[in-house]
DNA sequence: GCTTTGACACTAA
DNA sequence: CTTAGTGCCAAAG
């Protein structure tokens, strides 16, 4: 049985292109945003040079099944919560528990928990 | 290859 | 403050 995450790298061995997948450059940032922090999905696309936050949203969506990413920690760029694959209250729930201050769907302290790539 | 699908962003009203 | 419309672009179908 091939994983999401298998596929892709098998993906890059047989083009033979040694570039990483969209998907896996923003699970690599993301990787990178500590507990009680944020970023968002403009932010991972603006780092990793392009405008398709929309995809990066479905990468997130895509793999959180297979992959130990921190995705809760992806918001959006006006600190509203935006989506997570096992619904926005679950998202919540972990974003609190890290310290993060959420009040009717939006990060509160969002300009202080904004975790920037630069 | 072309079309659809979105965990988004931005502007205008 | 909300709503409507437009733009975005990688992946999936």
């Amino acid at each position: 049985m091939l994983t999401l995450q298998t596929r892709s790298c098998l993906n890059n061995l047989v083009s033979g292109n040694t570039s990483v997948s969209f998907d896996e450059k923003c699970y690599k940032l993301l990787s990178r945003v500590p507990r009680g922090k944020v970023t968002t999905y403009k932010e991972l696309a603006r780092a990793i040079g392009t405008k398709a936050y929309r995809a990066v949203g479905q990468a997130m969506n895509r793999n959180q099944k297979l992959i130990s990413i921190p995705c809760h920690r992806v918001v959006k760029s006006n600190g509203e919560i935006g989506g997570y694959a096992l619904g926005v209250d679950r998202k919540i729930e972990l974003l609190v528990n890290e310290g993060i201050q959420v009040r009717l769907y939006k990060v509160s302290n969002f300009p202080q928990a904004f975790f920037g790539f630069d």
